[in-house]
DNA sequence: TGTAGAAGGACCC
DNA sequence: CTCCAGGGTCCTTCTTAT
């Protein structure tokens, strides 16, 4: 029950009507899978709440003596770690998606309105909150939250757009600022006020708005009045006028420069900012969200007062604590930071060293100061998706290929290979699986992902019978990755060299590529002759575009990159694909592919109407091909796919 | 006995 | 009537291999 309520603690969602609201969204949910599913979720963190009780009726009160004992020492490194020497600032766009479409229509902006569509919603505009509409809401209880609701479905492009805008500004003032998503970043500005306090007021800039550019916002952080500086200098804020032309400056302290970065960013952009200032960005995290929208925060710079500030906080406030560890804290009376301090004993007795130190950092204001675009290294990388259920083996496959084909190109983009692959299932019943693989080298070639998460599918159907398995998301995700330059194009081996790699590291794999090889030419030998010399080829899929001007551009740009363009025929559905020689093995791919049309029931193939290719001859010599890719040894030895295998021999439907 | 790897979650935007 | 995303990171727990 508790978790489908609003929550409604992040933003500022004061005075709106919680019972009205939560009953509306529970009226709207109750009874559906989701629900359910949520239901379940509630059990488990009951259990957990149920162990966590037991755990604290046990302990002692020399346990708690002893845990002080500890914690003062861990106190005592943490304080060590305290540096109130740096000025970071997190800036965040207010209502980022909504604010762009309401600047880009301005008749939605006395309407309720949110980006995204019925299903999710991304964002929505203040007007909307009121009623309780919210990000990662689905847009049907958006709806019934507000019925005037307008949906506005989302411009990726335009935000990228003014995302980017928002980040040459910030980079004016720090280089090295680091962006969190589209309409959040991370600043250091304490190079930045070094220097700009060292040329005051000779090098201030002025800027020069007409009086009637001069909006509401604009006018709303002119007229915010900043508090005197430390040192004692006033801070300079000198907005003179005239009848057309209003002439605006800022000063030199932190709140001044950013208040001048906001006015930059609503004037170049017609957005607004909300900003938090502090000395690590845990602090200016919080503090962004105090003034909200369109307003800036600055917690005191001393160890008493950023203390002070934290004990009044909700322990929900800090980013990472979220609704299952306020729950869990809440039932040793933890409500905020205070008391998140005064019970640090039972947070050590109760929790993981890894969470206690968490925790205690909190309460004591302490966090990272790094702050760095510098060197981010994606650590995975995926591809998801939620569609109608679906059960049949062949609808997943095409599911699958088309995901694979998407992460592969991605990766290549990127120029990773990577080598865990996790497939991601989630079924009707919302239940979440994952089950990954670590296979013996990097790769990016669609089809070896492809051959290892199909394996991965059809292992996962067998395990759940005899139920059916029914999904509503696959996923696929590579992680344990490797970056490549750019010129190093390992992945144009010749296929030779591509074999003999196999040979030290995979010898199974060698086989595999061979047989199917085999089996390939015996099929195709006319079209393929002298094209047996091919580098590792990607395959561009025609079978699963499902139409065919999709097809017409991949064409178009598998050839620019590569003139020997080929088509080849598959022999059971005839419908044709498309391959050049520069990437991974075609071969392997055009298996599956067979493999995945013998599954398809009869209704799927689009040839068979009037001849039942399976039955043929030419559908026999596919089936023994087939069998043959099935013996096929996975590329990992992995023991978990091992069993994939071994289960596969009694597979055969 | 220490370490990876695997599965599941919590959290964030 | 329609009926809860997709891209990440990090942590915990359990199992396995050596």
């Amino acid at each position: 029950m508790a978790r489908m309520g609003l929550n409604d603690s992040k933003a500022g969602m004061t005075g709106l009507d919680k019972q009205k609201i939560n009953r509306i969204i529970l009226e709207a949910t109750k009874g559906s899978r989701f629900y359910n599913n949520e239901m379940r979720k509630e059990k488990q963190a009951t259990e957990r709440v149920t162990r966590l009780k037991a755990k604290l009726t046990k302990i002692t009160q020399a346990q708690r003596l002893a845990a002080l004992d500890e914690l003062k020492r861990m106190e005592n490194q943490l304080e060590t770690t305290r540096d109130l020497s740096r000025f970071i600032v997190h800036v965040d766009m207010d209502a980022f998606y909504a604010a762009i479409e309401i600047r880009d229509n301005p008749s939605l902006a006395d309407k309720p309105m949110a980006v995204g569509g019925t299903g999710m919603m991304l964002t929505s505009n203040y007007i909307a909150r009121r009623y309780g509409v919210r990000a990662a809401m689905p847009g049907f209880i958006g709806k019934r939250l507000c019925p005037d609701l307008v949906f506005v479905k989302p411009n990726s492009a335009k935000y990228a757009q003014a995302s980017k805008e928002v980040r040459a500004i910030l980079a004016e003032y720090d280089p090295n600022f680091a962006s969190v998503s589209l309409d959040e970043a991370y600043m250091d500005l304490t190079e930045y006020l070094e220097g700009r306090k060292c040329t005051f007021p000779s090098s201030h800039v002025e800027f020069t708005v007409p009086q009637q550019d001069l909006t509401e916002d604009m006018l709303k952080i002119l007229n915010e009045v900043a508090p005197p500086t430390v040192d004692g200098v006033d801070s300079y804020n000198n907005c003179s006028s005239n009848s057309s032309i209003r002439k605006v400056s800022f000063g030199h302290t932190i709140e001044d420069v950013m208040r001048e970065i906001r006015f930059k960013i609503n004037r170049k952009t017609k957005l607004t900012a909300s900003a938090g200032i502090g000395p690590n960005k845990m602090l200016a995290k919080i503090c962004s969200d105090w003034k909200k929208p369109n307003g800036q925060f600055k917690v005191e710079f001393t160890r008493d007062k950023i203390i002070e500030f934290m004990r009044q906080l909700p322990t929900r406030k800090i980013s990472g604590i979220g609704k299952v560890s306020e729950r869990l804290l809440n039932e040793i009376e933890i409500s905020n930071c205070k008391e998140l301090y005064d019970k640090r004993d039972l947070i050590y007795l109760l929790f993981s060293n890894v969470s206690t130190k968490f925790f205690l950092a909190v309460a004591m204001g302490i966090g990272s100061n790094e702050v760095s675009s510098k060197n981010y290294q994606r650590k995975s990388i995926s591809c998801e998706r939620t569609f109608g259920e679906i059960s049949r083996l062949a609808d997943m496959l095409v599911k699958c290929q088309k995901l694979c084909d998407n992460l592969a190109n991605h990766m290549k983009k990127e120029n990773i290979t990577g080598r865990c692959l996790t497939v991601k299932l989630k079924t009707v019943a919302f239940e979440v699986k994952q089950r990954s693989v670590s296979l013996k080298h990097h790769t990016n070639s669609t089809t070896e992902m492809f051959n290892i998460a199909s394996e991965v599918i059809r292992s996962e159907r067998l395990a759940c019978q005899p139920e059916r398995l029914r999904l509503r998301l696959m996923g696929i995700k590579m992680s344990t990755l490797k970056r490549h330059e750019s010129d190093e194009k390992s992945i144009q081996d010749t296929l030779t060299r591509y074999f003999n790699k196999y040979d030290e590291n995979c010898s199974q794999s060698q086989s595999t590529i061979n047989e199917a090889s085999k089996s390939f030419i015996n099929i195709e030998q006319h079209k393929l002759d002298e094209k047996s010399k091919l580098d590792k080829v990607t395959c561009y899929f025609s079978k699963y575009d499902e139409n065919s001007s999709q097809l017409q551009s991949t064409m178009k740009e598998a050839s620019k990159n590569c003139d020997n363009m080929e088509k080849v025929t598959c022999p059971v559905c005839d419908q044709f694909y498309v391959y050049k020689s520069d990437e991974t093995s075609w071969l392997a791919l055009l298996n599956s592919h067979i493999d995945t049309c013998l599954q398809q029931p009869e209704t799927m193939k689009p040839s068979q109407s009037h001849n039942d290719s399976v039955g043929s001859s030419k559908g026999k010599g596919v089936k023994r091909r087939k069998l043959q890719h099935n013996r096929m040894q996975p590329t990992t030895g992995n023991k978990t796919l091992h069993n994939f295998w071994q289960a596969k021999d009694n597979t055969h439907q």
